[in-house]
DNA sequence: CATATGACGACAA
DNA sequence: ATTGTCGCCATAT
């Protein structure tokens, strides 16, 4: 494994740990963070090959069309659907909305930042 | 060096 | 909404 391709993975890593409890991301996506144009197969390749008692949310990792995309009938994909569920993420038809649910969209601009000045009396 | 593979993604029907 | 095709990219053979 070359130092580049370790420098990525450790990128990848990041920036999966950064999706925060209850919202997911994608594969495209991790890899943009990750400064990895193009990258989405590498993400995936790095996940497959996290240990398997790793602490990596590496569950909050979707599609880009929001589906699971390991087989639901395998072990890892049915813990997949129940981790989310239990952080709050809604599943529907075995997909999740993006619109929703995704890490760093605009609706998710919209609602939680920027915060608020309750010292504004302009407000 | 040529091919195959896969936890991917964009796009056309 | 689904499905098929093609492009992409690190690895394996």
């Amino acid at each position: 494994m070359s130092e580049q391709t370790e420098r990525r993975r450790r990128a990848i890593i990041a920036a999966v740990r950064r999706i925060p409890v209850g919202k997911v991301s994608s594969y495209g996506r991790i890899a943009e963070i990750a400064g990895i144009p193009r990258g989405a197969r590498e993400v995936g390749r790095v996940l497959g090959q996290l240990p398997s008692g790793s602490d990596v949310p590496w569950h909050r990792v979707l599609n880009a069309a929001g589906k699971i995309h390991r087989p639901t009938d395998s072990a890892g994909g049915r813990l997949q659907v129940h981790r989310l569920q239990e952080e709050g993420v809604v599943i529907i038809h075995g997909k999740v909305n993006m619109r929703s649910f995704a890490w760093q969209n605009s609706l998710d601009e919209a609602l939680w930042g920027p915060p608020v000045d309750l010292d504004d009396e302009s407000i």
